[in-house]
DNA sequence: GCTTGCAGCCTCTAGACAGCATGTC
DNA sequence: CTAGAGGCTGCAAGC
């Protein structure tokens, strides 16, 4: 355990000049370690340690030595949105150098986007893996590939598309990050890297669980037991961390239980909870929070006056980001979340309280598991704030002393499970052929099993599904030729695409078979393919929602009680899309299905994307009957509109809501609005106005 | 006859990635 | 296959 002073290291000036403005003047003994296995002199490694613990300055360090010394790009990938966003903004520090960074993902790209002109570009995984199958020239210049929460491999829905992205860059050069694994020699000797890991963690964590003693809790670290008082594990030991002086983050396993417990607390916390004036200042930006639905923004209000905040995916972003920054800024003392801020954004409180080490499995019914001890990991890794907190606290709740032996042993005293292939499922695997075979253009079946040999999959399983998914590939007409395989101008626009190849089996099946039917129908087809959003039915929606289909639906009513519920499922999609489509105010669509606005954002993002894919699917199979009902739906998915407004919602600036106004005045065209300036002003205010008019006129100018 | 209390049954359950077009010597 | 909270119903005691 040694820190380094950054003069002592073999380091180029320039690098040091930027370490000493970014307050850094010695490196932690994770980075010592990097560092001396060859980090700076472009040496593969696999870095393993806690969260936290300064793995993204390595990152940055071995990017730029590398860039200093052979040129080319690099590439930092991470495997979420908000991440990328993080590291692009820690990686512009680096900008001072002459290097330019850029960065990619789903919703958004740098604004001078054309990634050549960028020497470190940011992105998601998912993004990189797209990217690879387009093939742009710039991205055989990345020689230096930063594999971020490479842990994320383990992880059964998004490990294949890390694996898939680990393959190609492992014959480049790489650097991954992950979290603490088990088996990480192995890991390490896959990707032809050197193992550096350590548990050192800036700030200690004890580790421990809450029972309840006969008139009080127990709360047992492994020196030292603390009684508190109180009728709940949960409340008891929030108020007794509060009373310190500290923050808490509570984990609890539904949404509902996240709320709940926030209520509770906030009812408990007497003068601990005087509202102040920061927090009635944050309850004022949560009221006016635009991209929310009015129930959880009021519910939210009357919490955080009091310094408390729940969160989860169902809440807008706009109103997690609010409650984020107000609990960074330490104006919100506790959050009770679900495991949204297990994972991201470092959001680090002094105390973590795990309220639930079970979780419902949707597979099995009835069936609760165990949450991993990665996940447990990742949970107990958010206590204790650098430069506030001597020491982070984890508790986990348990019910009774056998419980609480049990659960020491497993989350506390074991390594986390080690990690391993997701790759071994069709629907993976075909994928991942279907992305290599694009990216190559035209491959040999030899060259294609050396890829499946290099999967972290055991050989003989491998071998099982090349061979299996070459044969299910030509089948369904994605991939054609025999000496040389090459896709076929339905693989290549599938692997565009980037959605499931049994998505597009299912637009193709269906479509080819089917005549003309109404939005729900192709809704619910949509919604019904593997990429589909899945929401949750209740029993008694269940019922309605088979009365409601207006018209024959693609898909036959599924025997199988699973499928049944997929089908339904997909077929409140399709009504709450159609809903957004036919402009039904959005609170109204929230609580006639109960959903939140998170909610409502991501199945509307998921299905512009899949109606989208849908139509190209159609006209790239010609199917002229098709195409042009899914193009329409896809324009008016994106905004949420009637087809009568979709002149109007081209216009920047103008969404759903300006558009009816407009349009309700009689204003119907972008032609419109540059006519009638002062009406479009009067109904909009002045300086909206103005701005939606001088867009209008640059749309305009740019069509002519 | 109406209210209140409570046992027992029923229902429900986390998260979040991806296309496209974009600019210009 | 290893759950638990909250809502709802219906029955019985209490007034």
């Amino acid at each position: 355990m040694e820190f380094t002073p950054i003069d002592k290291l073999n380091l180029d000036e320039r690098i040091i000049k930027i370490l000493k403005k970014k307050g850094i003047e010695k490196l932690n003994p994770v980075q010592t370690d990097a560092v001396n296995s060859g980090l700076l002199e472009g040496k593969r490694l696999l870095v393993t340690s806690p969260t936290g613990s300064g793995k993204t300055l390595i990152a940055e360090l071995g990017i730029i030595s590398h860039l200093l010394s052979d040129g080319g790009k690099a590439v930092y990938i991470t495997p979420l949105k908000a991440l990328t966003a993080e590291k692009y903004n820690e990686l512009k520090d680096w900008e001072e150098l002459g290097f330019k960074v850029g960065m990619t993902s789903g919703d958004y790209d740098s604004d001078d986007a054309w990634l050549k002109n960028y020497d470190i570009i940011v992105s998601t995984y998912e993004k990189i893996d797209s990217l690879w199958r387009h093939n742009p020239s710039w991205l055989s210049e990345v020689d230096y590939f930063v594999l971020d929460e490479f842990h994320y491999l383990n992880d059964e829905e998004r490990g294949p598309v890390v694996e898939s992205v680990a393959i190609r860059a492992k014959r480049k050069n790489l650097l991954a990050l992950s979290a603490t694994i088990s088996n990480y020699e192995k890991i390490a000797n896959w990707l032809n890297a050197i193992p550096v890991t350590t548990n050192w963690r800036p700030v200690p964590l004890r580790e421990g669980v809450i029972v309840e003693g006969k008139k009080s809790y127990q709360v047992i670290f492994p020196n030292e037991t603390i009684e508190i008082k109180g009728n709940d594990p949960i409340i008891a030991y929030t108020l007794y961390v509060l009373e310190h002086g500290g923050q808490v983050l509570v984990f609890r396993n539904s949404r509902k239980m996240a709320e709940s417990t926030a209520k509770k607390i906030s009812s408990s916390m007497g003068l601990l909870s005087l509202p102040d004036k920061e927090l009635l200042k944050v309850g004022e930006e949560i009221k006016n929070v635009e991209d929310a639905g009015s129930d959880e923004k009021e519910e939210l209000y009357e919490l955080v006056v009091r310094g408390v905040a729940f969160h989860h995916a169902g809440l807008s972003k706009g109103l997690r980001e609010i409650i984020e920054r107000a609990f960074r800024e330490r104006k919100i003392k506790v959050i009770v979340a679900t495991p949204t801020l297990a994972a991201g954004v470092n959001l680090p409180a002094r105390a973590v309280i795990i309220g639930d080490f079970h979780r419902y499995n949707r597979k099995i019914l009835g069936y609760q598991e165990e949450i991993s001890i990665m996940e447990y990991k990742q949970m107990a890794g958010r206590a204790g704030r650098p430069g506030f907190d001597k020491e982070g606290e984890a508790v986990i709740v348990v019910r009774n002393k056998k419980e609480a032996e049990k659960v020491f042993k497993k989350y506390i005293l074991s390594p986390p499970e080690p990690i391993e292939s997701r790759l071994g499922n069709e629907s993976a695997f075909y994928s991942f052929l279907l992305g290599i075979i694009s990216s190559e253009k035209k491959i040999s079946e030899d060259d294609l099993e050396d890829y499946a040999m290099d999967t972290l999959l055991d050989k003989d399983v491998a071998e099982k599904y090349v061979k299996r998914g070459i044969t299910w590939l030509r089948d369904n007409e994605f991939i054609a030729g025999d000496d040389e395989l090459v896709l076929t101008k339905f693989g290549k626009r599938v692997a565009d695409l980037y959605i499931n190849p049994f998505t597009a089996k299912v637009f193709k099946d269906y479509l080819t078979k089917s005549d003309k039917s109404c939005n729900i129908a192709y809704l619910h087809l949509v919604a019904y393919t593997p990429d589909g959003p899945t929401v949750s039915v209740t029993r008694s929606e269940l019922e309605e929602l088979v009365d409601e289909a207006p018209c024959p639906l693609f898909i036959e009513e599924p025997e199988d009680e699973d499928e049944f519920y997929n089908y339904v499922s997909a077929l409140k999609v399709a009504m709450i899309i159609n809903d957004w489509i036919e402009e039904v105010d959005e609170d109204v669509i929230l609580s006639r299905y109960g959903i939140g606005s998170g909610d409502l954002r991501s199945i509307i993002d998921t299905m512009d994307w899949l109606t989208y894919s849908g139509y190209n699917v159609a006209k790239v199979l010609d199917l002229k009957e098709h195409y042009d009902v899914l193009y329409t739906l896809n324009l008016r998915v994106k905004d949420g509109v009637k087809e009568e407004l979709l002149d109007l919602v081209k216009i920047q600036g103008v969404g759903r809501k300006r558009a009816r106004i407009l349009y309700n005045h009689g204003i119907k065209k972008p032609e419109d609005v540059v006519m009638n300036v002062d009406k479009v002003k009067s109904l909009l205010g002045q300086k909206i106005g103005e701005k939606i008019a001088k867009e209008a006129a640059r749309l305009i100018a740019g069509n002519a």
